[in-house]
DNA sequence: AATTTCTTTTGACTTAAATCAAAAAAACGA
DNA sequence: TCGTTTTTTTGATTTAAGTCAAAAGAAATT
């Protein structure tokens, strides 16, 4: 839970009363590798916070499951456009390790917006979160395979580290054999 | 004006206060084609509606100049993650067409945040515009050159028609002469 | 510990699109 | 209107990465 405070502080300052009642507002939840936490078609009604464990964002295209990003350790996720535009999401979550989460729902996070400090909290992560993938797509789009595994590495090491290579490939739109072959010349 | 109004409308609903309050503080500007709105490196004070013409966005990468997308009539544009950040904008736009705008400022459009409408609005219009920006990146990546330019005459007609080759081959992270060999057959 | 299943690697071949170069067409300015 | 500059088209060639297929390696299940 002070992960999540430090989390939060990172972007706007808590008081003790605005902690106290994200505290009582706060689920703790647990998954199993491989379980669902979020499905396609449903909306996202909650904010995640990883205590422990990697989840997988990804989205089916023609039939093919398309892996968008791998959160970790102290990191926030949801399913933005859903979650913020409250309508069916595109895209599943998915536990790739036994994950710790702690998670607010939408309703409850609307009411925490009486204090200022969570208003602009969320606001700024919205801003942040959807400039980072703004920036990310148009910064990977004009690299070749390996100087875009060789970003993400710099930009996600967790990533590298612990997720299995056909889903880093995924993310990085690339084929699995192609991945495969940057990692063995080097 | 009225198209601007009948814009944030869209979005949500402007009381008769509001839009005169709106109307106090915006400003009309003209650009001739080619003039720069916005340089890189500057922050984006300000939020653009066009009443009429043609603005491009661009940044650089490598000493080339990469155009992420061109607005029209009726829309409204900014560098989002400077806008909403103010910090220095890593977009440049230029008017393409000589160009007729109303501009709200960053302070400005703050003022107008006492009135709940605006605050909505600007909340729709950020999470709106970052979920297109997000959806057309991941929709784009997996498809093949002539896929990605018929899809680009579904959702922007506008850009096809009045922007020239190489803007729009950009856009597309493809080649001109690509470009130029998928409009020759058929 | 053995078998099955899943994941990664390696090889051979194909292909979409990039690059380089030059010609043709269109737009612009004096 | 003519010459200059910009934009688009066409042709020839190269290349990065995809696909298909099979082997090797690792992990999970009984």
């Amino acid at each position: 839970m002070q992960e999540l405070i430090k989390f939060i502080n990172q972007y706007s300052n808590l008081s003790e009363s605005s902690v106290v009642a994200l505290e009582q507002r706060v689920v703790f939840e647990s998954y199993e590798k491989n379980e669902i936490v979020l499905r396609q078609g449903d909306r996202a009604n909650k904010v995640w916070f990883i205590k422990k464990g990697l989840l997988r964002k990804f989205y089916y295209n023609n039939g093919k499951e398309i892996t968008t990003w791998i959160h970790a350790e102290n990191e926030m996720f949801t399913s933005m456009h859903s979650y913020f535009q409250q309508k069916p999401s595109q895209e599943t979550i998915q536990a790739i390790e036994d994950s710790e989460l702690i998670s607010l729902s939408y309703e409850k996070s609307v009411e925490l917006n009486q204090y200022p400090e969570f208003n602009s909290f969320s606001q700024e992560l919205l801003t942040k979160q959807f400039s980072a993938i703004d920036e990310f797509s148009k910064r990977f789009s004009l690299m070749s395979a390996s100087e875009k595994y060789n970003a993400l590495i710099e930009i996600a090491p967790e990533i590298i580290k612990r997720a299995k290579l056909g889903y880093i490939a995924s993310i990085l739109g690339i084929s699995q054999e192609t991945l495969s072959r940057i990692r063995s010349k080097k």
